[in-house]
DNA sequence: TGATGTCTGTTCGCTATCGCACCCACCATG
DNA sequence: CATGGTGGGTGCGATAGCGAACAGACATCA
């Protein structure tokens, strides 16, 4: 029951609201491009906007005491960006950076604060979304400690193929080796070894993914996992998404 | 100003919230002896119960597709179990199990609910430790991939120290080799380490810290970074607590 | 055409951790 | 006092990933 339409971009976690409780959250928000690159919020920092993706996406970067910094979690339509704020709290523990560029409604923290004041059924919905992404942490957790960077590359280039709606995407080794947390030969090698089994292709940082059902056998059942996860508490993205704003 | 009266134990994360909304929420508590290896709730299961440590303490474990386990958090007095109920989820995304027998005050999820959805207040003084406990998931991520078990070790023990309120405590290799995910070897050769060094002694399960602050010093800064940011989000634990039923 | 910068591939020695197997020390119990 | 269970120590080869250095391939721009 896939729908394919994606003329015009949405936000899933969004769409998955009430339709009451969404017009005058809409309102409040405004469309706003992302370039790569862009870091939305600091660690430690202040949280000034939130943001639900439609074409971009996000990534959750943890920094240590030490400096090493990591990946935790990456955010596209399906979810949203400044969870904090849902919990009373306007600092971000996170650093925040595009990884795709595209599109996003975004909304001033007071404003969201206020909605989510304002509306119970929102904050609700926007909640799930919340557990969904504490579940998610404590898995890449798991996933990154136990699991071989072959697997965890696959992992991740599948995470970026749902959020990009694109089997291709510029990401260079460079760039994934810091996201997964490794050296970036550790990413040539893996990466050599899934373009040998003929799962993907990829040249100057423009990667092609081949075979999308190869690559997910190639990846540890986390991709999996999370997916269910996602859909079990929020529902299927695809089951008749109502029609949305912008 | 730390204060040391530890005669009637109390749960810091109660203690924080505004009196007036505190009182009807502890009547609907009891208060219950947790044992030693309990499972108070299963990864995917309904929770039945909210749990608020007073001098027990419990261990959040992930488990992956592939059977194998982490530890994400550790849950004492501190803080609180069951915090997907304040999200509006009622099943569990990890297993939680005592480590630390003892007591704490319990509250059935449909009173728990009840009492978030009547009192704002109580509702956002916990989403706050919802926060907490987010920024700790990602924090312990990072750790568990870049720091060594000797230093995630320490850490460990440093963190238990805190939740246990005592230096001493029951724990052996094999146990600690399944919270930090590594072999019991592996955890037999850091521990010989830290002993070596006059940091630790122990014996048959029993762990004794005899050099906190030199042990804080072999433990990675997570360790610290996580404290702090406790404090910086719910204040202080040792800020003249307020007085406290039970 | 050449110069420079970006992206990818390879190699080498090194370390932390793994998996396995076995042994020893201590304790409780019959 | 014998026995079995639990907790801890040691040794060995295997391996995933590290750090560093270097080489080639391609793109862009002067």
């Amino acid at each position: 029951m896939k729908i394919s339409n994606r003329a015009m971009p949405a936000n899933y976690l969004l769409a998955s609201l009430p339709v009451q409780s969404r017009a005058a959250f809409l309102a409040s928000c405004e469309k706003v491009s992302l370039t790569f690159g862009q870091v939305l919020c600091e660690s430690g920092q202040r949280i000034r906007h939130a943001y639900f993706p439609l074409d971009s996406f996000i990534s959750l970067v943890t920094t240590l005491a030490d400096g090493s910094r990591l990946e935790v979690g990456i955010i596209g339509d399906e979810g949203m960006l400044g969870t904090s704020l849902i919990l009373g709290v306007n600092t971000s523990s996170q650093h925040a950076l595009v990884q795709g560029a595209g599109t996003a409604l975004r909304i001033s923290a007071a404003a969201f604060e206020r909605h989510c004041k304002r509306s119970i059924v929102l904050r609700l919905g926007l909640s799930r979304y919340v557990h969904v992404l504490m579940s998610q942490l404590a898995l890449t957790a798991g996933c990154t400690h136990y699991h071989v960077v072959e697997a965890r590359l696959a992992r991740w280039l599948l995470l970026t193929r749902d959020r990009a709606h694109s089997n291709q995407f510029h990401l260079t080794h460079e760039l994934l080796s810091y996201m997964l947390g490794v050296r970036r030969v550790g990413i040539t090698q893996a990466a050599t070894a899934l373009h040998k089994r003929g799962l993907i292709n990829y040249s100057r940082g423009e990667i092609d993914i081949l075979d999308g059902n190869g690559l997910e056998t190639a990846a540890c059942r986390c991709y999996r996992e999370a997916r269910d996860m996602y859909e079990q508490t929020l529902g299927s993205k695809h089951a008749a998404p109502e029609k949305q704003l912008q």
